[in-house]
This record gives structure tokens, C-alpha cells and sequence, in this order.
DNA sequence: CTCGATCCCTGGACGC
DNA sequence: TGCGTCCAGGGATCGA
């Protein structure tokens, strides 16, 4: 499941295989999780791949502007501004694959889209599940979609994150696997970062001491560098853009070992659904938080201010 | 504001 | 071998 560490680690194969190749034509088969099909169809096919990155959990495939690009076959001028304001945005959901194949290699179940490129090979998406998307954006649409998104886990500074988590009063959960307060955060490192930070899973963010707030965002980010260094987690079948599998998944602790015992302390880990998701956690280090006052069984108190700030 | 429920979708695990 | 059932999960959406 491709959470930030093996977006990047896709990216940054594509970067290497097929950043500066022009896009020749388009071929669409299931097209229901694509924004506008026809965009792709119609504007792609002769523009280059500019550059590719990682934003959150989506790649951004940057693509040259027409005019620049007339010339077919035309070198890239690294230090010509690029225009930026166009770019497919991909995101591989659960199950999604973005990767070149030469011609002869036959399309593997469930490919929806193939981009031919000038190089012969073909940049194909796979998606069984079809939980990812894929959307061509340009100019204030792109803007504003990137804006929806929160902090980068890796670079969010103490006060940003403070700000970000502990103004909440949703469960710490829910809020790393917020993309509006962080982007790139997903079930497996938002498990793993919480039980390297001693944090309980259903902690609510405003209830976070200033130590637990930066444990946890040290702990986060160096958790999903270490990652990017293992090239991600291949739980289920996630492999980069060359077809290999990453090896992070050896050095979970808690996300996958219900049961298991915890190789910090020893307890018993556990599995709860918490914000729908299933969250993996120690019950000797991870302590439960203060169950929350129930409205219920407290005594009517003060009337209620009526008055809605 | 925050919550849970529901939907999307397919493959893999499991039980018989 | 082959079926049926359950489950996983990112994200959108909706009602509570």
C-alpha cells in the first residue's frame, strides 16, 4: 500500500527512467478514476515529462508547455524555466503501479492507462482495485488542489505541527492519516510513528504534551526516511517502478503483528479500529488515554451557553 | 467540528 | 477443485 516512503521511491524510479521523454500518444481503458478522461486524451499525447515528484501520496508528473516542446525530439534545456502549471497528478490508492515497459512485454491485468513514449517503451498504470486517480491539472485547478493538502511529514517544523495537531481535539490517528494536516501519511507509518513515540492511537491531538507533540513528529520523520532509504514497505504487493519489492516492512514493530509481543517492553500488541482504520499498538507502552468525560453520566452542570462562538 | 457508516473495487485468505 | 464469505484500505460523502 503505497504510503509516502514508496510514492517517493516510485518517483524517484520514474525520475530516473523517464523524466525528459515526450509522451507520443495515449491509450485509456477503465476510465472511472480518472477526473477528466478526455482532458488526458486530448492534451497529453506530444508533451515531455518534465520532471516527476512526490507530493503526499500523489506523483506529479510535470509536463513541458507546447511551445517549448514543438520541436520534436528536441533536448531538454535543464536551465530553461519550466513551466509548472501543468501536470498529471497520480495516485496509486492501495493497489495502483506506474511503471515503463518496453512493447513486447504483454499488458498485465487490469492496465487502464498507457502512455507511448519516444523512446519506444510504454508508461503503463495498473490499478486492480482501482482506488487510486489520476487527474490533468493546470494553472489555478492545480494550484488549488495542492492546497487542500497539509504539511510535508519531512519537512514540518515544531510549530507547524503544534499547530497542525494540537489544535485538534479529533484522535491523533485520524489526524496523521488527515491529509489536510499532513500529506503522505498513511495506516502503516502513522502506527509505526505512534508506537515509536509512546502515543496512544485514540489520544486526542489537543490532549498531546509538547514532548509527546515532538517525539512524535522526530519520530515520524526519521521512521519514513529510513524508510525511503529501504526503498518502502512491500506488504502486500507494492513494488517501485523497476518491479522491486522495498524492505521496510522487516522493521515494523507494531503495524501487521497483532498478537505479537511488543519488542520495546514485551506487552501484548493489539489491534483496534480507530478513525475506521485499523490501528496496531502496545498495550504496555502505548498507554490508553483518559477515557473522555461522558456527557451522559455527569450530573446536569451549567446551562449550556446558547451562544455559538 | 468530529464521528461512524457506507460506498467504491478486487484479490487473497479462509472455511467447507 | 471450487465455491462462498470476509476482509483490507485511501478517500469521498453523508447524516448524526
Amino acid at each position: 500500500m503505497p504510503e509516502l516512503p514508496e510514492v517517493e521511491t516510485v518517483a524517484r524510479g520514474l525520475q530516473a527512467t523517464v523524466a525528459g521523454r515526450r509522451i507520443l500518444s495515449v491509450t485509456l481503458r477503465k476510465t472511472d478514476f480518472i477526473d477528466d478522461p478526455a482532458a488526458i486524451e486530448r492534451e497529453l499525447p506530444g508533451r515531455h515529462i518534465v520532471k516527476i515528484e512526490r507530493f503526499g501520496k500523489f506523483m506529479l508528473l510535470q509536463l513541458g508547455n507546447r511551445m517549448a516542446l514543438a520541436a520534436p525530439g528536441a533536448a531538454i534545456d535543464e536551465a530553461a524555466p519550466v513551466d509548472v502549471s501543468e501536470a498529471l497528478l497520480v495516485h496509486l490508492g492501495m493497489t495502483g503501479h506506474l511503471a515503463p515497459h518496453v512493447p513486447e512485454q504483454p499488458l498485465a491485468k487490469h492496465t487502464h492507462v498507457t502512455f507511448t513514449l519516444d523512446d519506444g517503451r510504454e508508461l503503463r498504470y495498473t490499478d486492480p482495485r482501482r482506488f487510486g486517480r489520476m487527474a490533468y491539472l493546470t494553472g489555478a485547478a492545480l494550484t488549488e488542489e495542492l492546497e487542500r493538502f497539509g504539511a510535508d511529514p519531512l519537512h514540518v517544523d515544531a510549530e507547524e505541527f503544534a499547530r497542525r495537531v494540537h489544535a485538534s481535539r479529533a484522535r491523533i490517528k485520524a489526524l496523521l492519516l488527515d491529509q489536510g494536516v499532513l500529506r503522505g501519511v498513511g495506516n502503516i507509518y502513522a502506527d509505526e510513528s505512534l508506537w515509536k513515540a509512546k502515543i496512544h492511537p485514540a489520544k486526542t491531538g489537543a490532549r498531546l504534551t509538547s514532548a509527546e507533540l515532538e517525539a512524535l513528529r522526530k519520530e515520524l520523520r526519521k521512521i519514513l526516511l529510513k524508510a525511503i532509504e529501504l526503498r518502502g514497505s512491500s506488504v502486500s504487493d507494492f513494488v517501485d517502478a523497476g518491479g522491486i519489492p522495498g524492505d521496510y516492512q522487516q522493521y515494523h514493530k507494531v503495524y501487521g503483528r497483532e498478537g505479537q509481543s511488543c519488542p520495546r517492553c514485551g506487552a501484548k500488541i493489539k489491534r483496534i479500529i480507530v478513525a475506521g482504520r485499523s490501528s496496531h499498538f502496545c498495550l504496555g507502552c502505548q498507554p490508553a488515554p483518559r477515557a473522555r468525560p461522558s456527557r451522559k453520566n455527569t450530573k446536569p452542570n451549567r446551562p449550556r451557553a446558547t451562544s455559538n462562538r
